[in-house]
DNA sequence: GTAATAGTGTCTCTTAGACAATATGGG
DNA sequence: CCCATATTGTCTAAGAGACACTATTAC
């Protein structure tokens, strides 16, 4: 180690989106279709190397987020994962991957691609059910991604990101209960999020129709962090079992 | 993009550990005076570049940790805190830096050094305060290991990595209170350490002495996630202010 | 009116936190 | 006995979840 002419190994260093979206009360990934090899054919999370050695990393995975996905990074959540370094991850060789979550509202169309050939939103369960396949160590990356999700919106204010400018408090119970695959009472979420302060906002008088009575509309407040935090259900917090 | 003839950049992968520990109910980590530039004799974090192209880079934080720390991977919990791939964060070059956050039950002694000079504990309050200046992003990166250790006793069994094989309740409500910087109530502490199933098991009729009543000895139990979770204070759950 | 969704109130049970009381060792 | 710490109990208030009820639109 204290070997002068020793060098460390120089690697390829990657970036790769999780970009999440709800469509149809799902949750939805976008995948590209891979036009090279390896894993030609394949669904892939978007991504790829750095531009130059001076690209700032963070920067890149916006360069991404705009070339492949066709988004631009106005108002768009955009938060580190980890980095995915398994030495035979990539079979062209060393390849170290920094993957990053994005959040993005409701796009209804399947984002007309760019770069990439075929970009589409994929339902999350087509990938965890095994329906879909995905290249190299994605199907892990993107079961982290959601799992970061899942435990964000509790403790913060990121489930609006989900949701458009303004939107419905039943819109907001929607992304949790996408985000978690559960079902959530209607009435104790309306509650639940109008006691915490500073999450949520009245946008106007304006109202929206559908078919019932017409709803208020809401944009994400100013607070961040939520207190108390809105904790997802499924653990039934058992308390015997002293000693 | 599209060129052919475009090949990535080449940059250097590194890991860096933030080590913490507690030593006389103190949270303290492990850092080593560099020998070489830069940041010659400036405190920075164990660490360095992967070994060889197939270095997985799991493995490396395991390897630093044994050279740098003296410590094997032997019931050491080591967890990926994320990339740190700012262009200008080395002045050597292009180096992205992978760090990872390991709990050390408290040593007494210093560490006796094998590969890096000085390594020594340090209390992380010196460096938070800026008293102790860290070489390159460390200070920072130590700042996420913290946030992340703080965060993740919340809702796993992590503190008991603080504590040796067996401990007293109020050990590790000391635990609690460094890393949170807070101070709890003793009783209800018990009460709600008891009221989580797997968390921790009483280990043998044993007891230890010091200067009151003999303490009844655990060790770490099965369950890994808590619930109901130990929920830090300081926010008094403010629920006021409906609409 | 009915259907359908939005929003409010109420009740019960669990848990958090304050703090009293008791237990068990060493002087 | 006294002191110090450990362990148990008790009380109160706040939040979670179940669920009845009222409100407001379209038809």
């Amino acid at each position: 180690m204290l070997d002068e002419s020793w060098q460390p190994p120089a690697v390829l260093v990657a970036v790769d989106l999780v970009i999440l979206t709800l469509r149809s009360e799902r949750l939805h990934v976008l995948l590209v279709e891979r036009g090279i090899e390896p894993f030609r054919g394949h669904h892939a999370l978007p991504g790829g190397f750095l531009n130059n050695a001076g690209e700032d990393v963070l920067a890149a995975a916006h360069r991404e987020l705009r070339e492949e996905a066709n988004l631009e990074g106005a108002r768009l959540h955009l938060e580190q994962l980890g980095a995915y370094g398994a030495p035979d991850r990539d079979p062209r060789g060393r390849v170290v991957s920094v993957a990053y979550l994005a959040i993005a509202p409701g796009l209804p169309e399947p984002v007309a691609g760019t770069d990439a050939a075929g970009a589409s939103w994929r339902p999350v369960e087509d990938v965890s059910s095994g329906r879909v396949r995905l290249a190299f160590d994605h199907r892990q990356i993107l079961a982290d991604g959601v799992e970061r999700a899942r435990a964000k919106i509790e403790h913060s204010s990121l489930a609006t990101a989900f949701c458009g400018e303004t939107f419905t408090v039943a819109e907001l119970q929607r992304v949790y209960e996408a985000v978690w695959g559960v079902r959530l009472d209607q009435r104790n979420f309306y509650r639940k999020i109008q006691g915490v302060p500073g999450f949520i906002v009245p946008a106007g008088p304006n109202r929206r129709t559908t078919k019932g009575r017409p709803a208020r509309l809401f944009r994400a407040g100013p607070r961040n962090a939520l207190h108390p935090p809105l904790v997802r259900p499924g653990s039934p917090a058992t308390n015997e079992g002293n000693q």
